[in-house]
RNA sequence: GCGGGCGUGGUGGAACUGGUAGACGCGCCGGACUCAAAAUCCGGUUCUGGUGACAGAGUGUCGGUUCGAUUCCGACCGCCCGCACCA
């Protein structure tokens, strides 16, 4: 009958607008009453015009925790913007000729449109955009703090530079080592880029990790292997013959103890050394030339095959009167350490593998504790060990080798103890026209000058030229043009913009206070900075979280903010997926063109099709789900259900129908269940009066309270969900049970099931709790429930009796039972005794409430 | 290549700090209601053998520690994420 469904169609509306004029979600920049703060964050989306389903995940589950905080008693700062900038605005540009501002803002008020129908707890009022001058205009003023404190600096770097195009590209831009859009293989061009100073808090950031207890220990360990702190020694080698001015190469080792085991030296191929035997030899500067064509990406560089070439130069080992040839590798970087190593392939993979292609000699110096020298076949031994072959070193172990070397190194002037950081200044430079200006005006006179606060923000130009390849920017007929703020004559303005991880490494701080017309409002971030929990993709687990980490820090320390660390509380979702389909002829087809068979097989109008694994939804393979096509079908309510009932939330869930029908009818159940215990009689009877079944279902009602309490605050929403579909099972047991007070905890039930279940889904709850307690105002205002541990407590439990680990029965046992009452109970159990029987007890191990073990020999 | 993670029934997954593996959902099978279907409700469902209240096997593979391992250790296999220009 239609009048008994629960018609979400005209529900969820009126709930959003209920709590909307309510202003339940509305916050104040400064503290408010006596509440403690709790500020629950999201990841910001990029505007692309659709919410997908990561997106209903993420914020699903931010919203879950904001709900329940908020009923927990919380003040919740739970807002919402756009990290609007970035290359799919100007791919649209470029493609379409749309204006990107115009894209962007229209991609904008469809998202909030979808995502308002979500039905999340945010508040609206705090909403921003990173494309809105007001807040790059802000940012704008940041870069120039930075600048002034000296966390700004400018050098050349090298980019992917498109020969065909005459452009530069991003990374993900350049595919096995070519331009995407043209084919052309990429090379590799040094600019002059604006760089942040990260590496000056490089120690503090890594320090700070220890401190973020609520974090993964997963991205932690990752930024841990980033920042990459090690200890190892500058060692100058002199060359055999001077050339071009240089007469020594300093390398740097984190193995000097393995000096004696030296066959070689590395440069990389921008090494000032490798360019000044290539200035004199065409084949070297052939190799050099063939490096530069590989992309800037590490794991382009790392994945080639590894290549030297021999420059013929010859380095005098620093102890003895040998000496070794120079060899420029692809493989050495010259950001990390000096830009030339030693390779001792004895005790190090990559130089073995590298000594044996070119047939370097390998000379092993370390030898395993209490074993001989060692046979070096085709894998380094990289353990530690005892110092073999070494001079002054032969016999000591690694780490006091390591020591010794270096005072001696010292001693000599040629070298040095140092601490050496992976990490590297962060490149903010990109050649781009929509994004952030870097508010610099370049002058002949006066060289990089700072535009002055009072004529910012630089503001874009609204008619970016995109037609044709380039920096749209650059190519404006009259935005650069100006005048330098010093002394007046014609200069220009820097044309490049900033990398879009600037925007959302402090969008965190001006939510606090996002009108302010300072950058951010210090008291308000004192109020409500940590963020309290950050939820988010794990693809983010090192640039985007270390970067907001590292702006934190400055930002505090120009007195932006009060705080070091931003996110108190860090948790990583993991992605929705889908089966992906394809025709034979090889085009994607979208999930809802398909038709599935009983038998597993699919169909597209009659033609087989061929069903992909499970993949991270994308618009390239169409295995996309439109969160508005499923709200419309189905309600915001089962969509969130769905998404967050499935599996743990930080692992990749795999978007079903099947599952999504299975959320629709839990949604109906709970309106169902609600309206049956609503048309009961009231049963007044106290509720610390039931006994029996009416008890029993009390403590299932507590027992759901404690469980799903637990559940939300560890992010175990499947099992939250599990507990809410037994208590919900256990409402519909009760029907037709008769003992005294039943009725009345069937009322409790029922209202805790609507209370739990409301973070998740905030809707049905509403409507049903309405048809309940009609005058009890919005769930959304009410508290959180409390579980009376006297109704959670078991007083009796079932444990396994095993014979030498092996489950041979169960008993049932008082809670606390001890060892004499459990084992004589164990044997008592006739398979039990049976099995006892004849044989020697040799140990009895009783674990209280868990287990009783016998180890027996017969 | 390097760094990080994941792997449990037909399926998504649960299992407290090493203590009865498979909670809960989906699917499937059977039943009730219905003229019928949908919806709803009830029962069953790890595998193998057996009529059975029984026996054996079982948490990616191989091995180890332990009275006892999904959980701890080692090696391997497969999949996923990240790589700002790794010593």
């Amino acid at each position: 009958m239609a009048e008994e469904s629960y018609d979400f169609r005209t529900a969820e509306p009126h709930w959003q607008a209920a709590w909307s004029a309510a202003g339940c979600f509305a916050t104040h920049d400064k503290p408010a009453g006596s509440k403690p703060k709790c500020y629950v964050l999201e990841m910001f989306p990029y505007p692309s015009g659709k919410i997908h389903m990561g997106h209903v995940r993420n914020y699903a589950i931010g919203d879950v925790v904001a709900r329940a905080r908020r009923a927990q008693g919380y003040d919740v700062l739970h807002p919402m913007g756009w990290d609007a900038f970035g290359l799919p605005a100007e791919n649209a540009a470029r493609e379409r000729g749309v204006d990107p501002a115009a894209w962007t803002v229209q991609n904008i008020a469809a998202m909030r449109e979808d995502l308002k129908r979500v039905g999340l707890s945010l508040d609206w009022s705090r909403e921003f955009a990173t494309c809105d001058p007001d807040y790059y205009g802000q940012q704008q003023k940041i870069f120039l703090d930075f600048w002034r404190a000296g966390l700004a600096y400018r050098r050349e770097s090298a980019v992917n530079w498109d020969p065909v195009d005459m452009t530069v590209l991003a990374n993900e831009q350049v595919i096995d080592g070519r331009g995407w859009k043209s084919g052309a293989l990429v090379e590799k061009r040094k600019l002059r880029q604006w760089f942040f100073k990260i590496t000056e808090f490089a120690d503090e950031l890594l320090a700070g990790l220890d401190t973020l207890e609520r974090w993964p220990e997963r991205v932690r360990t990752m930024q841990r292997n980033w920042i990459g702190r090690s200890e190892g020694a500058n060692v100058e080698f002199s060359l055999t013959a001077p050339i071009a001015g240089h007469d020594t190469v300093k390398v740097y080792t984190t193995r000097p103890d393995t000096l004696f085991g030296v066959s070689f030296l590395a440069i990389a191929p921008d090494h000032p050394l490798a360019l000044a035997v290539a200035a004199q030899n065409d084949a070297a500067s052939a190799f050099i030339a063939e490096c530069q064509s590989s992309g800037t990406s590490e794991a382009a560089i790392e994945a080639a095959e590894k290549r030297g070439f021999d420059t013929g130069l010859r380095v005098k080992h620093p102890f003895t009167e040998a000496t070794y040839p120079v060899w420029i590798a692809n493989f050495v970087l010259m950001d990390y350490g000096t830009g030339a190593i030693f390779g001792c392939p004895a005790h190090d993979q990559r130089d073995l593998d590298f000594a044996r292609k070119y047939q370097l000699s390998v000379t092993a110096v370390v030898a395993p504790k209490g074993a001989a020298a060692p046979e070096i076949g085709d894998v380094a031994l990289t353990g530690d060990g005892v110092i073999i072959n070494s001079d002054f070193l032969t016999g000591l172990d690694v780490a006091a080798a390591k020591r010794l070397v270096i005072a001696k190194l010292e001693q000599r002037g040629i070298g040095q103890g140092v601490v050496n950081w992976r990490l590297r200044d962060w490149g903010v430079s990109r050649q781009r026209a929509w994004g952030c200006p870097i508010p610099v005006i370049h002058c002949e006179i006066c060289g990089a000058v700072p535009v002055p606060e009072r004529d910012l923000p630089v503001r874009l130009p609204e008619d970016l030229p995109f037609d044709r390849p380039g920096n749209a920017l650059d190519h404006h007929p009259t935005w650069k043009y100006v005048n330098c703020p010093q002394c007046g004559a014609p200069a220009a303005r820097e044309t490049d913009t900033f990398d879009t991880f600037v925007d959302s490494s402090w969008y965190f701080a001006r939510f606090c206070a996002p009108r302010a017309a300072t950058p951010t409002d210090i008291a308000a971030t004192k109020h409500w900075m940590p963020v309290d929990q950050y939820i988010g993709g794990i693809e983010h687990a090192i640039l985007h979280l270390l970067y907001a980490r590292f702006f934190t820090r400055a930002l505090h320390r120009l007195g932006h903010v009060g705080v070091d660390e931003p996110f108190a509380g860090l948790f990583t979702q993991g992605m929705v997926t889908h089966e992906s389909y394809r025709t034979e002829d090889g085009r994607w087809l979208y999930p809802d063109e398909v038709t599935r068979h009983p038998d597993g097989s699919a169909t597209y109008q009659g033609q087989t099709v061929i069903i992909g694994p499970n993949e991270k939804m994308s618009k390239s393979k169409r295995n996309t789900v439109d969160p508005a096509a499923v709200i419309a079908q189905f309600g915001a309510d089962a969509a969130r259900w769905f998404t967050l009932s499935d599996n743990p939330p930080e692992r990749d869930v795999e978007w079903t129908e099947a599952g999504a029908q299975g959320a629709f009818r839990f949604v109906q159940r709970v309106y169902r269940l609600a309206r049956m215990i609503a048309a009961e009689p009231r049963d007044l009877t106290a509720l610390d009066q039931a006994v029996g079944d009416a008890r029993a279902l009390r403590q299932a009602t507590h027992r759901a309270i404690a469980g799903v309490s637990e559940a939300i605050d560890g992010f175990a929403f499947n099992v939250a969900i599990a507990r809410l579909y037994e208590l919900a099972n256990a409402i519909s047991d009760s029907d037709g049970q008769k003992s005294t007070g039943l009725g009345a905890a069937r009322r409790e039930a029922m209202i805790a099931l609507i209370r739990l279940a409301a973070p998740i889904i905030p809707h049905v709850t509403e409507t049903a709790h309405a048809l309940l307690e009609p005058d009890a105002g919005l769930v959304a205002n009410l508290p959180w429930l409390v579980a009376d541990p006297d109704l959670v407590r078991r007083d009796r439990v079932t444990i396994g009796v095993q014979i030498m680990g092996k489950l041979r029965a169960a008993i049932d046992l008082p809670i606390g039972a001890d060892a004499a009452t459990a084992t004589q109970a164990a044997m008592a159990e006739p398979k039990i005794a049976q099995a006892l029987a004849g044989a020697t007890i040799v140990k009895t191990i009783h674990v209280p409430d868990r287990i009783v073990n016998f180890v027996i020999r017969s």
